[in-house]
DNA sequence: CGAGTTTGACCAGCGC
DNA sequence: GCGCTGGTCAAACTCG
């Protein structure tokens, strides 16, 4: 089993870390770039043995901005922070060596955290999202909720839970990648292709 | 009525 | 096995 290396005691500790601006995550007030896109839905994997030499710093202080992120590797891992961090648990692709066969690890889709400091529980992504259950956690005064995107085809979930720490904080956790275009980014969309449309007739 | 939320029950994984 | 913990289910409920 992997234990919680003494780097992650203390709160705001993240174990992965990748590259994030002060507009990630993406809401309609921050529309994400391409770039953003793709790193949250392939998230940059960087090895805990380089977690060492990160620190968690603030981007910003301002509500409602990203304040840091965390991508979920390849790699098993294994997290307890003491209510304040979504645990993830042993987290196996298959590559391990070490792992018997004989137990068939369910698939667990990737995952990326982040924190904003927001007055805002549920901070508009662009994706309609239907709570599933809330369940108060150990060491943290604060419920965490479970969100499913509502889309039928799609079963992407997002977990949202205050620091007990800091309230003011939010962490944001998604898992797993949409299947089915953002509507919200559609619809704002649409007009301007239509008349994209109109003007390549000539 | 339909869609979303609330909330206790239920279940699975883990450590002892 | 047993208890603890976190994640999900689903019936009841709310709201437009």
């Amino acid at each position: 089993m992997y234990s919680t290396p003494a780097c992650m005691e203390g709160d705001n500790n993240f174990p992965y870390f990748f590259e994030a601006s002060s507009n990630f995550p993406p809401s309609l007030n921050h529309p994400p770039s391409i770039l953003e896109q793709q790193s949250m839905q392939t998230p940059q994997f960087i090895s805990s043995s380089d977690h060492h030499h990160h620190h968690h710093h603030q981007i910003n202080d301002l509500d409602g901005v990203l304040l840091s992120a965390v991508a979920e590797g390849q790699n098993p891992i294994n997290i307890h922070e003491e209510g304040d961090q979504m645990n993830i648990v042993s987290r196996n692709n298959g590559k391990s060596a070490a792992k018997k066969k004989k137990k068939k690890k369910k698939y667990v889709p990737p995952r990326v955290a982040f924190q904003t400091r927001s007055d805002e529980d549920i901070l508009d992504d662009g994706y309609k999202w239907r709570k599933y259950g809330q369940k108060s956690v150990k060491n943290n005064v604060h419920p965490r909720s479970y969100y499913r995107c509502t889309h039928h085809t799609c079963n992407v979930k997002k977990q949202i839970q205050r620091l007990s720490k800091d309230t003011g904080i939010v962490v944001t956790t998604y898992e797993g990648i949409h299947n089915h275009p953002c509507e919200k980014l559609m619809e704002t969309l649409s007009p301007l292709l239509k008349q994209l449309q109109f003007l390549s007739r000539f």
